[in-house]
This record gives structure tokens, C-alpha cells and sequence, in this order.
DNA sequence: ATAAAAAAGTGTTATAAAGTGCGTTAAAAG
DNA sequence: CTTTTAACGCACTTTATAACACTTTTTTAT
């Protein structure tokens, strides 16, 4: 599960996964699909139900009270949509309104849609442009110092 | 049991649950919910009765000589409210005027109600939004030193 | 102590908004 | 030219919320 997509969002705030990722869907036998915050910038992050599962038991599970731990789980977990998923239908999804305004695409009719292997990224375009050309959000968060306790988690 | 909502809160200061939660509380069985005081920012932590049972049970028996104990147990089990839930009628829940007072969402008529997983933070909206853009609330309490017994504990 | 009044809590209904499903058209690929 | 995919539009369903009515509890006054 590879590759750009620039794919359209209607009306409803639904878009469609291309029909070449059709069989990776149905071979991984997934039935929901999970949308969240990037936590370094203003995209948003696509899980397979599986894959979720594990990070969210995982980063669940970490002690709250140190407070860069607080802070990813809100934006991860917090901000989780769980979409039930048809790798044999429309393989539609609804993006909230409040994920929209994160990834600056409230407005767009059209998203960039970037495979990475075992999730999927949303970017605004001219972000995902911005970004590939070299330049620098005004929203980047990128001086995060991890605690030992997510050192060996990937988002 | 994820993600972000914004929700409205009656004149008699209740909230419903999103039906998207129902399957699970169903699911988990649950006919009770619990609602207490956030240690360390001005929201709430709402618990579903089998998860609370076993923070309870763990916090009460913990030596309440130690004064960071004896403040986390006043704090959580001190402010708890035990509500009776349907999860196959409305979800309703009522918030008593003092978690209201604490969570700073007294005269407000909506809420951020956050799904962490195993549990739901309310929040009044300003200090959400403060929170999630990095800014820092007047009354929270972040350099709590914690006794080796609750290290494990997430709340 | 009792009755009346006020407040707090519970439950129901109606309506607008949000979300879902599906058929049709347009575009792209083979 | 045929088949597949993407996009659009519409109808239907579900959900959220405000308004209202009723019950129970608490407070106040006599």
C-alpha cells in the first residue's frame, strides 16, 4: 500500500480509497479503519483496524500522568476515528469536521491520499507540495523529546 | 472508544453519550458509569463500571500515609459520582455542580467529550483548545513525583 | 411538624442536521 | 470498443438537541 493519490472529497466529507489497494484490503481481512492526528503536522494518519489496535493498546497503557505521554495520547487516541470499512464496497470513509480543520482541508474538494506501506497519510495539497519541495510548515511541531517509554513505538 | 466530540449539555446538566459508543458499551456490558475529578488538569475522567472497579479497588488498598497517595484518593475516590447507564436507551448521563465547577463548565451549554480507549476525559472547550495548541492551564498540577506503588497504575 | 413552594432530577416527543446507501453519469484504463 | 474506476446527486435513515411535562427531593414559611 504505496504511492500518491489526489483524490476528491464530496459534499459529505467522504472519500473513497483507489480501487488498486482493493486486494491488500481483503487479503489483510480488515474491517475498520482508523483516522487520527499527525502529531507532528497538520496531516492525518490512516490505520488499518489491526494495525490500531496495537498502538492503541499499546500507547493506552503508558503511564498518564508524565505529561508528553498525556500529550500523544490525546492527539493520537483523542482525536481517533474508528470507521467501519467494506474492502468489497466503496471502501468509503468520513473525515470528521474537526479532523478536516487540523489538516487544513475544510475548504479542499480534492486531498492528497500518500500510502506508507501499513498506513496511509491525507495531506492538504499545497502542504504536501510545500513540504516535498523542501519548505517548512508554520505548524510543525518537530522538538518533541520522547520518554523511554515510547522510544520503540512507530506511529 | 475513541476520538473527539463536541457535545451539548441540557439545563439540567446532562450529556449524552455518541451513538457511535453504544456497540461497545454494550458489547462491555455495562450498566454503570463513573465520573470523578482529573488529578492533574481542571477536566473530568469518565470510567465504565468494570474499569473503575479495578482503579478503586487498586487506589484504596495503596498506603494513604504517603501523601501523594492520600491526595490521589481523595482526588478520584473522593470525587466520584456513580451514575446508572443504559447503553441501549439514551446514554445519558447527569454531572453534579461540583465536577461542573471543577471542570470549568459551569455555564457552559457544550463540552469536549475526549474517548481515550478505556476511558472518556471532559473538558470545557477553551481549555481544550488551549491544551492541544501547546498552551498551558493556569491550574494544572504537572510535577507530581510518583511513589513507586502507582507507577504502574494508568488512570 | 406540616404544607406550600421551589429546585432538582427523569422521561418523552418533535425537528433539524448529519450520516449512509445506492444508482447514474463521467472519466480513465485496458 | 469494452470494462473498470471515480465522482456526483439524491433519497433515506439515524442522530443530536431543544422544548416540554411530570416526579421526586429539598427548602422555606407558618
Amino acid at each position: 500500500m504505496f504511492g500518491f493519490n489526489n483524490i476528491s472529497i464530496d459534499k459529505k466529507s467522504r472519500f473513497s480509497f483507489p480501487a488498486k489497494y482493493r486486494d491488500a484490503f481483503i487479503n489483510s481481512n480488515e474491517n475498520q479503519i482508523v483516522i487520527t492526528k499527525d502529531p507532528q503536522y497538520p496531516a492525518l494518519k490512516v490505520y488499518l483496524g489491526s494495525e490500531w489496535d496495537q498502538i492503541a493498546t499499546k500507547l493506552s497503557s503508558l503511564q498518564g500522568l508524565d505529561p508528553i505521554v498525556r500529550n500523544l495520547q490525546w492527539t493520537i487516541l483523542g482525536n481517533a476515528s474508528v470507521c467501519d470499512f467494506e474492502p468489497n464496497g466503496r471502501m468509503q470513509v468520513l473525515i470528521s469536521a474537526d479532523l478536516k480543520k487540523y489538516a487544513q482541508i475544510e475548504e479542499a474538494n480534492r486531498i492528497c491520499l500518500i500510502g506508507m506501506g501499513n498506513k496511509f497519510e491525507i495531506w492538504n495539497q499545497e502542504n504536501w507540495e510545500q513540504r516535498q519541495t523542501g519548505g517548512s510548515l508554520a505548524t510543525e511541531i518537530l522538538d518533541i523529546v520522547l520518554p523511554e517509554s515510547i522510544k520503540d513505538m512507530s506511529f
